[in-house]
DNA sequence: TGAAATGTTGGGGCG
DNA sequence: ACGCCCCAACATTTC
């Protein structure tokens, strides 16, 4: 008998290491497992969202396996012992597995192939669920790419190399000579072992729970509407958080239940080239450049392991930031009194789920406004994303505090007012996140303490009662990080 | 995938 | 008619 071991890469289309055990003559069993080494128990990374996403997705793909007739198994705990007897229980001869290159993922890989090593089984690991491989994949001096731009260009010259997404493992026929009734292995998949159900009253997953669509039949769903509706205008609508005009795949592609291959090569099937070679469409080019962005994150990731904790520029680490509880505090329960930030930032916690324009307004707000360092917020947002994705993630919030790869530089702070007016200019997004304002009219939406005292009234906010006043004051927190920065480069 | 400060220009009011 | 000033509007520089 063979074994998947299936971890981030719960689906059935374009699954290298399941697509491989079809094709193979044994029988197989999928084993999905967590142990205290996987990315979703780790303390460091608390991923809450993300685990309840998760959880869905199993019984999602459990249910699958049933219709399938594939042996599905759930080990809550996975210890050395218990994979031991799971190998000799069912005479396991070859394991198949989809490399992941997330460091965390990358030491439980190294110590199931130890083990299984030491069994005389023979592993099989996949390629990964990345667009190129990446070793290779240089500048032309050899080096590894730091600027997304040049990274971007040798990948669409090479685009022939990403290759085509394997069929529905389900579609290949293959004779499956044992279900899960022959074996008397694994747990059943318990809520509680994904999150803490909530005793009493509105827990805080239940606007996820009645809204979002979870699972690769779902994932598939989701890409193939933009496809259709949201890609054609995709450049502009994409900036105005208001308007559905994101893919929204973020979490499937995050949780594996869609492939990064199977979103490119869909929108890669209609592009047309001008007689220069260029892409016709803006908006394909712009769509292909997003899912670039997500391989040139989990590129950066895999050559600098750390940067999920330090700063890339090293000195970035030596400042003494201000990391203060109670505007922590402030920010993630968005009550800073900046209406698109406590916007965004409650869109955030009640969907798991936060526009990409949003994310940059608040992750600038949190660096550089409320002078707290970057991997508090980043680790608030592995905690309440669905889409939490290790390397995504790091990339993002180095990029908005100026450290890292390809980064915003540090003089660069975003205007949580202009930014407000500039891509929410009727401030729908904040009245539907923040409805104590949901009569301010759009002159003072985005700075209602710049409203004259009967406007305020007419519209029944009371500052500092209802809704906060500002928690600090923008241009004078501009000036103190930016003298903060200057301190740097002496 | 910024915003603020500073510099330049040109039209119009006005003595 | 002319020079002067004001100040948008735009451009450039700086953070």
């Amino acid at each position: 008998m063979n074994l998947v071991w299936i971890k981030n890469d719960l689906r059935f289309e374009d699954n290298p290491a399941l697509y491989a055990a079809v094709n193979d003559k044994n029988p197989f069993v999928i084993l999905y497992f967590e142990n205290e080494s996987m990315p979703l128990k780790t303390r460091k990374n608390k991923m809450g969202a993300a685990s309840w996403f998760l959880y869905q997705q199993l019984i999602d793909f459990q249910n699958e396996c049933q219709k399938w007739g594939v042996p599905f198994v759930y080990i809550r705990e996975l210890t050395p012992k218990k994979l031991t007897e799971i190998i000799t229980q069912l005479k396991i001869e070859k394991v198949f597995y989809n490399e992941s290159i997330c460091p965390t993922y990358i030491s439980v890989q190294k110590q199931i192939d130890s083990l299984l090593g030491k069994q005389k089984v023979q592993t099989f690991a996949k390629v990964g669920p990345n667009l190129i491989e990446w070793e290779n994949h240089r500048t032309q001096t050899g080096q590894v790419f730091q600027v997304f731009t040049p990274f971007w260009k040798a990948l669409w010259k090479n685009r022939h190399l990403v290759s085509v997404p394997l069929q529905d493992a389900r579609k290949v026929s293959h004779r499956q000579k044992i279900t899960s009734d022959d074996l008397n292995i694994g747990d059943s998949i318990s809520e509680s072992d994904f999150y803490d159900s909530v005793p009493a009253g509105q827990p805080w997953y239940s606007h996820m729970a009645e809204t979002q669509t979870v699972g690769e039949r779902a994932a598939l769903k989701r890409l193939k509407k933009f496809i259709q509706n949201g890609l054609s205008h995709y450049k502009t609508a994409r900036d105005i958080p208001s308007v559905e005009g994101t893919s929204r795949i973020s979490m499937d592609l995050a949780r594996g239940s869609l492939s990064l291959r199977t979103a490119w090569h869909s929108v890669l099937d209609s592009v047309e080239l001008n007689s220069k070679g260029e892409i016709k469409d803006s908006n394909h080019e712009q769509f292909l450049k997003e899912l670039c962005w997500r391989e040139f994150a989990t590129y950066v990731l895999y050559h600098f392991p750390d940067s999920c904790e330090k700063s890339l520029k090293l000195n970035y680490e030596k400042l003494d930031w201000e990391n203060s509880p109670k505007k922590f505090k402030a920010w993630t329960r968005g009550q800073t009194g900046y209406p698109i930030i406590d916007a965004g930032m409650r869109q955030l916690w009640t969907t798991g789920w936060m526009h990409n324009r949003v994310r940059m307004i608040v992750g600038s707000f949190l660096v550089k406004d409320l002078n707290i360092e970057w991997q508090k917020g980043a680790a608030w947002f592995l905690d309440t994303l669905l889409d939490a994705d290790l390397a995504n993630n790091s990339l993002g919030w180095q990029w908005v505090a100026g450290c890292g790869v390809d980064a915003a530089p540090y003089f660069r702070v975003f205007n949580p007012i202009l930014q407000g007016e500039k891509f929410d200019p009727d401030g729908s997004y904040v009245r539907h996140w923040v409805p104590e304002l949901k009569h301010l009219n759009k002159e003072f939406i985005h700075k209602p303490w710049e409203a004259p005292d009967n406007v305020l009234k007419a519209a029944k906010i009371e500052l500092g009662k209802n809704y906060p006043l500002p928690l600090v004051d923008h241009s004078t927190a501009r000036e103190e990080i930016l003298s903060l920065f200057k301190s740097l480069k002496k």
